[in-house]
DNA sequence: AAAACTAACTATAACGTTGTAGTTATTTAA
DNA sequence: TTAAATAACTACAACGTTATAGTTAGTTTT
């Protein structure tokens, strides 16, 4: 109905040329008094603002800052997203949000996509699958477009680029050595396979924490869960697993999760086996989110600072902007805190 | 460092009018043969890509979708953006996320930035403090430029556009008749100020359903929360509210709660003064996402299927971009239905 | 062999901006 | 009183694309 006001109609209305318009718009010296207060006057009765897909052609920049994320149902990504989108929102940027589903082909089109002067950076956290295949060839190929990447919680060693995570090898010590404080010494972990890169390191922290408080490691105390995606059925396999350990090491006074799904299947079996949380056995997880607040007993965790992390992301990837080659690449580490709750006594 | 090459480089290199190169990557009969294979064969070689944000200018269509949501962690509003991002990529658009943060002013600005020229239309779940002052000023100046809106879940009779919604009186029945089947006779029902909207249909819900099984209704069973954040602090305030509610009353026996957070409340609430769940009180709540499906006991709840509200919101906002004004407005409701767990048996 | 037609291209304008380089008319300097 | 300077504008090109309207040269038609 109203449709949006351009320079040239008002250049038409007021007899301007658009050059002059666009000027008198922006406060230019070269613009008499006269026909600066008569034409902003106008611009701002009819509501002028100006279009920003021509800007976007004009300047060869969007203002618009891509984000892939493997998941949107978690925790964790979502407080990522929201730490990205308000530093963005501050800076003049917009987000568009991709999701890869966990899935190497989709993180691709995605990115294809996006790429197609969408966008003018990207944010990714990589997908399971990517990892797993270690082919990063649409990473590199969108680098060497000159449109900066910065990998955030699932990274890999082989790009090279901006980055952001958290110390995962020493969260992982602090929640280890959390449980080893209360006294326990026989601590079931709960990971991913090698190749999720979170859930090595942290299977890393959890060995350090045990070898520096010279206690054994027990390979059989180890869990590592072949997840992709933490369907229904997976879930039920996880449990089925702990169950079987559970049952074959009676003395396990300790359970330390990787995220906070493995953690809740934890709670779940222990209280079908009536076991005492976390009398008999304490147990702590990974990733301060919504089912370890609202659990029972309420879980212990390590808190990734997701708002954190987001924001440091963005905050990386519009200095880059600005920037394009004169800074060398960065990583930057969010450290982790224990949120101590019933879980863990 | 490679740039992306464009038409008028390819026309440049092969000797070819930019119209020319244009023409035959596009396949048309006005172009020979030879000159399509030459120039087909470089532009692959090349990887030509054409420019979407020139696309964009020239066609007056972004094929970008916005959209904005009170909250990012909130399992209903992820599933809804899951939704919306599938049917959108199928289709060919994109999508930009806000978040309004409940906040009215956001809401505002969030749509303002984006109707400059970056998306074709919108999908919106409106904020609590936009509910609470009635105003849709910004809603509907947006509509006024032609730019089509989609509310959801949070909607206003009083804003004329598409909507898709799912039946909350019918579901907020389904889930107090479901209490009632078990034999439950007095049922406290957790809910919002009636100026959420959804809050205000499920308590007419549970409100019929209790008419209809001739059950006299009870005001001081109904506890109203004013919360408008969801910090840990009004959390408290819900609990406290509960607890007193369950002193002063010692038959209930059916708890119906809006929302997952407020029923996991409710269970934390029963659990601490030793109420047996289900056997002597029964809970249901509204959403199922992860609270429910991890609470212990899991949470029996009206699943609201945010996924199939996003993408029906996404099909009905792509077919009014194709057909602006020959619709008239409609309103998709999308059924609930319950997930039976162990809180109410 | 002139008129009409066709194949294969090219030029131009437009989408909405903005920065650079003009173009006037008027004022100031020498 | 002529040259130089200035104020206040306008024209033009460009960002990358495409649709419309040309322009050629060569081929039919009669």
């Amino acid at each position: 109905m109203k449709k949006r006001i351009t320079l040239k109609q008002i250049a038409n209305e007021l007899n301007y040329s658009i050059s002059t318009v666009s000027k008198a718009l922006k406060n230019s010296p070269e613009i008499g008094i006269d026909a600066k207060t008569k034409i902003q006057a106008y611009a701002k009765l009819y509501n002028y603002k100006p279009n920003n897909v021509a800007l976007s052609l004009k300047n060869r920049k969007t203002k618009t800052i891509g984000v892939i994320i493997p998941e949107m149902v978690h925790y964790f990504f979502a407080k990522v997203i929201i730490g990205i989108e308000k530093f963005a929102k501050k800076k003049g940027y917009n987000v568009i949000i991709s999701l890869s589903n966990e899935s190497f082909e989709k993180e691709v089109i995605n990115i294809e996509t996006l790429v197609d002067g969408q966008i003018d950076g990207l944010i990714i956290s990589l997908s399971k699958e990517t990892l797993l295949k270690q082919d990063f060839h649409h990473i590199h190929e969108t680098i060497d477009l000159d449109i900066p990447i910065i990998l955030f919680d699932r990274i890999s060693s082989n790009v090279y680029c901006d980055k952001v995570i958290i110390n995962d090898v020493e969260g992982a010590k602090k929640a280890t050595n959390h449980l080893i404080q209360n006294g326990r010494k026989s601590i079931l972990l709960i990971t991913t396979e090698d190749y999720v890169s979170v859930g090595n390191l942290r299977t890393t922290g959890y060995i350090q924490a045990l070898k520096e408080n010279n206690i054994e490691l027990d390979t059989d105390l180890i869990i590592k869960v072949e997840d992709k995606k933490s369907t229904e059925e997976e879930l039920h396999n996880i449990e089925e697993r702990i169950n079987e350990v559970l049952k074959l090491k009676n003395n396990i006074d300790g359970i330390f999760a990787v995220n906070e799904i493995y953690a809740a299947s934890a709670l779940k079996v222990l209280k079908k086996n009536n076991i005492k949380i976390p009398e008999e056995v304490g147990v702590i997880g990974f990733t301060d989110g919504v089912i370890s607040r609202f659990s029972d007993p309420s879980l212990t965790t390590v808190d990734q600072h997701g708002e954190k992390i987001g924001k440091q992301a963005c905050k990386l990837l519009i200095e880059r902007l600005n920037n394009i080659n004169n800074i060398p690449y960065q990583t930057k580490i969010i450290e982790t805190s224990i949120t101590s709750r019933e879980s863990s006594k």
